[in-house]
RNA sequence: GCGCCCGUAGCUCAACGGAUAGAGCAACAGGUUUCUACCCUGUCGGUUGGGGGUUCGAGUCCCUCCGGGCGCACCA
């Protein structure tokens, strides 16, 4: 690749300064593509970095640099630009190389070897399985997904996993009010209120009249187990639908089954971090940073809910996770201190093996009205809904191309109204243009994958953008994963639809009828399945479709 | 009261300490005898909530104030 060919230039270059004296250490060379095409292919701040510790004027650092670079191979130009910029221009051979480098590489096009031997645990949506999923749950759903699927595309190895909080308190009443409903009579006003509990009571009434015969705890519980059968596997047929794929399905009761719970429980009293006080058995979570200690079992001998959390963080680790990452809605961010806290007294270290991402809320309108959303009150926008009015591609890339900790105003008549003009439909209708483009060529029996490609004939404006920016496509990757924001897919993606554009725009792809086929065509026809082929890639990133036609 | 997050164009939001803060939508003016016009070009729009500080350089880091969201259980 011409751009990390670029970076290992000015870095050997630093190197020979270091060797003769004038930077006393090695510094660690940052390329961009400028914002300004003005500023070149690329530009590097080196000099504005190592001047202080070469005790040197920037510009004069960045001159000396300039000058051996204007002598390596690939490299047009470098010049020193504002306070000390050098900024450089590739050869169009060197640049227009990178469109073969990327049409070979096909799908393995941005995948790296950055995060290769990391095991990760990507824990997300983790609902109650006493509704349907909402919109909420549906944000963590795109970008949890999307998380997966970057560290992957960096080489980690990825598990992902959905808790289920199927015991407790809740679950009782979820089963109380379906059961209610089954008799016609109203739901407790503490329970579960959504229409959907009539359809449940209806569908079990139908498959399991005998039920009604039960006394009253075992009808109770008959209740609460089918009802909680059909909402898990509702849940995992909308997700199936949404591409949001999870490796494993964690119930908690699981926890206490199979002594995960003791298993930890003993894991944190070698550590020293339990005690007993008032009848109760706490972890000491102030030792590492918690605002106060934690009960892990109550006086009356119940297991709190944060004993199962707990629990269950050990037990990932006991699977083997190096690091486990949370997907968090912002009313559970008063948990992150106590769940590293849990790492801590685990004897573990809770910056390298937790790490907790905490989603603002999405907040929805329908129009000027805001929607509140309430599983009790039954008010919801449930992620099938939601699906049902834009589309799978469309809800999962819009919900993915924000960083998470922004809180989010979504308009639902918008973006059902306004479906066209989303972006990922600008992005998709990029890809469906060049694939049109391809079979064009296909049509004319172009064959320019086996004729000779001559890369230095791409020196058009709009040639040299695009190159560039595709060329960037791993590099966005390897961040996406690093920082864990798989939004900077999209918004990349973004730039590349509308670098494709403006290259479609002002140059010429096919020969015209009158026209006999030049070297250029085929240049660009490299050019555009490159450019495809870095699409597919990204949008597969965020589980969203290229289509072939639009 | 304590803690976390947020405050950027009329609206929804970008910008891993870099150069002139960018997109989309909305508004206005143009563009295709040609490969998908769901496209492109241009115009309009900003004291990045206010004030200090750090540095070659701050929307970004630190302090402080203002405004908004959320959380502070032997609940789940």
């Amino acid at each position: 690749m011409a751009l990390e060919d670029t970076r290992t230039q000015v870095q050997e270059i630093v190197g020979q300064l270091v060797d003769q004296g004038v930077l006393p250490e090695q510094v660690e060379v940052v390329l961009e593509r400028p914002k300004s095409r003005d500023h070149g292919d690329y530009s590097t701040n080196i000099a504005l970095v190592a001047a202080k510790v070469a005790g040197m004027n920037p510009r004069d650092l960045a001159t000396i640099i300039a000058e051996r670079l204007r002598g390596s191979p690939g490299i047009a130009s470098a010049e020193v630009a504002g306070p000390g910029f050098i900024n450089i221009r590739l050869s169009a051979q060197s640049q227009g190389n990178i469109a073969r480098e990327i049409v070979t590489a096909g799908a393995a096009y941005g995948r790296s070897n950055a995060l290769t031997g990391r095991s990760f645990n990507v824990e997300f949506i983790s609902a109650n399985p006493t509704g349907p999923l909402h919109l909420g749950h549906t944000r963590w759903a795109a970008v949890g997904d999307a998380i997966a699927r970057v560290l992957a595309a960096a080489g980690a190895d990825v598990t992902t996993e959905f808790y289920i909080n199927d015991r407790g308190i809740q679950m009782d009443k979820f089963g109380a009010s379906v059961m209610a409903a089954s008799h016609g009579n109203p739901v407790p006003e503490d329970g579960y209120h959504g229409s959907y509990i009539l359809d449940l009571a209806a569908r079990i009434n139908r498959e399991h009249p005998e039920f009604h015969a039960l006394g009253e705890p075992e009808q109770l519980e008959a209740f609460r187990e089918a009802a909680y059968a059909l909402q898990l596997q509702e849940q995992k047929d909308v997700l199936q639908i949404f591409r949001a794929y999870f490796d494993v399905w964690y119930s908690e009761r699981k926890l206490y089954e199979t002594g995960a719970v003791d298993r930890a429980f003993q894991r944190l009293r070698e550590q020293g971090h339990l005690y007993e006080s008032d009848g109760a058995l706490w972890l000491r979570t102030t030792t590492f940073g918690d605002d106060k200690d934690r009960v892990l079992i109550k006086e009356n001998g119940e297991y709190t809910y944060f004993a199962a959390d707990t629990a269950y963080y050990l037990d990932k680790r006991f699977r083997g996770f190096d690091t486990n990452i949370y997907l968090l809605g912002a009313d559970h961010h008063g948990y992150v201190n106590r769940l590293r806290a849990v790492a801590g007294c685990a004897g573990d270290n809770p910056d390298v093996n937790i790490e907790v991402l905490i989603g603002q809320m999405v907040k929805i309108t329908r129009g000027e009205e805001e929607v509140k959303l309430s599983k009790r009150a039954g008010t919801l926008v449930t992620l099938e809904e939601l699906v049902e009015e834009v589309g799978v591609d469309a809800a999962r890339y819009t919900l993915a191309r924000y960083p998470v900790d922004t809180p989010l105003t979504l308009d639902l008549i918008d973006i059902a109204r306004k479906a066209n003009d989303n972006p990922v439909f600008y992005v998709q209708y990029a890809h469906a243009r060049i694939i049109s483009v391809l079979r064009n060529a296909q049509d004319l029996s172009i064959d320019w994958r086996s004729a000779e490609f001559q890369p230095q004939l791409l020196t058009h404006d709009q040639e040299n953008d695009l190159l560039g920016i595709i060329e960037q496509f791993p590099g966005v990757v390897a961040t996406s994963a690093e920082l864990r924001e798989p939004h900077r897919i999209a918004r990349y993606l973004e730039g590349v639809a509308t670098s494709y554009h403006r290259f479609y725009d002002g140059c010429r792809v096919l020969p015209r009828a009158q026209e006999s086929l030049e070297p250029i065509h085929l240049a660009r026809l490299w050019v555009c399945a490159a450019t495809a082929q870095t699409i597919a890639n990204g949008l597969d990133l965020l589980g969203v479709s290229a289509p072939e036609r639009m």
